[in-house]
DNA sequence: TGTTAATTCAAACGATTGTTTAAAACTTTT
DNA sequence: AAAAGTTTTAAACAATCGTTTGAATTAACA
């Protein structure tokens, strides 16, 4: 079983690179000698370096994205049943606490995680568009959520209060504890700062909102 | 005087297509043919690629930054004179307002805006770093600004929550209206939009802390 | 074990990158 | 108007990019 190994350290070691250097800065010389593989191995593997990025998407982002929605799915379905509002909190808990753990637990997937949120917050031009289409929905779901949640607010406002909400989520996406700080004084644990990203974010999305 | 013509015309191509394919994802090819000016004119007047970079920011960052500091600093004397606690939103104003009109008021600015954004968002290395260094001390003084309105709230929770305020901002700042929307449901006008990041950036850092 | 298929490998492909060169064209100064 | 300085130009530089090739090697099947 050489081939899915030698697959595997394509991957590891490509997320880990575009993460870092971008997918443009990044170099498939770069990605093969750091996975000690013949250069020819991405494309035989792969077609090509896009499909290499495709076959990212499809290994990490698929499923996590699949865990989202079926919390946001379990917390709305519970909401009506009890024929109750969910609450702002719990919708986006249901969002970002496996996102939050996806970076936490697997250490590749912290990597991946960087990569994906770089090219939410206006990376590479390529990246964008494969992930855009499939987080698409989620994004979808997430907005329903929060106008049940909210119904005093405008869903335009909403579709851009959870933009928002992405945004300052991205900042602690795109953290690497071992580059130099962007401020000085951020030094939390990942436990704490998601903890404060939660606060933030739910109080910025029940703010008063006036027309 | 053809010199500063040429200079400003390789300077208004560059941050146009900085800004849209990043630092990278631009060749001097490209910036040049757009210019339409010889290719050797970069290295002629910049030195480098990266000698062009550094002239982007000085043209544009420098006064902005200057601007930025000194309301800061008006919000916090006016606070000391009054002995009265500046709020959390009139700190933050003095930061957003003229960045946000900085956005949209020069024309070109506004792609420049973009690149610079791209950059603190987690862009081009190289870009981070020239950007990281100049806006640091703006960066401290608002740190210290809030610090002073939310005496409450620890000063690494509140450095974190500022980095989640500038992530929120920042999609604001690379918000392209003529590029596809990343949401469905984004198509509030520029004001409104920012009227609603400083909503949601005020509520995110005066939500409640628990520790 | 012999045959076929899948994988790895070194080498080269053309295209594009940032940068340099030296002559030509243009300005400014004397 | 001659000389000196500045800017523009076309052409080429070596380096690197993603991709392709065909032979060498390994794995799977008969």
């Amino acid at each position: 079983m050489t081939q899915r190994d030698t697959k595997d350290r394509i991957l590891d070691a490509a997320e880990e690179l575009f993460a870092s250097d971008g997918y443009v800065g990044t170099s498939l010389r770069g990605i093969t000698t750091a996975a000690d593989v013949n250069l020819a191995a991405v494309n035989y593997h792969f077609g090509s370096k896009e499909g290499l990025l495709a076959a990212l998407f499809e290994r990490r982002l698929v499923p996590l994205n699949k865990v989202r929605l079926e919390n946001i799915e379990t917390v709305l379905r519970e909401a009506e049943q009890k024929a109750v509002r969910p609450s702002a909190g719990e919708v986006m808990k249901a969002f970002l606490i496996p996102t939050l753990e996806f970076k936490r637990n697997a250490p590749g997937a912290r990597h991946f995680a960087r990569m994906i949120w770089r090219a939410f917050l206006g990376g590479d031009r390529g990246m964008q568009e494969s992930f855009l289409t499939r987080v698409a929905p989620v994004m979808q779901r997430l907005l329903d959520g929060l106008s049940l949640a909210l119904p005093g607010i405008p869903r335009e406002v909403l579709a851009w209060r959870l933009r928002f909400a992405m945004g300052a989520a991205g900042q602690v996406m795109v953290h690497d504890p071992e580059q130099p700080a962007l401020m000085t004084g951020l030094r939390l644990s990942e436990e704490v700062m998601q903890k404060e990203l939660l606060e933030f974010v739910i109080g910025g999305l029940e703010a008063p909102h006036e027309d």
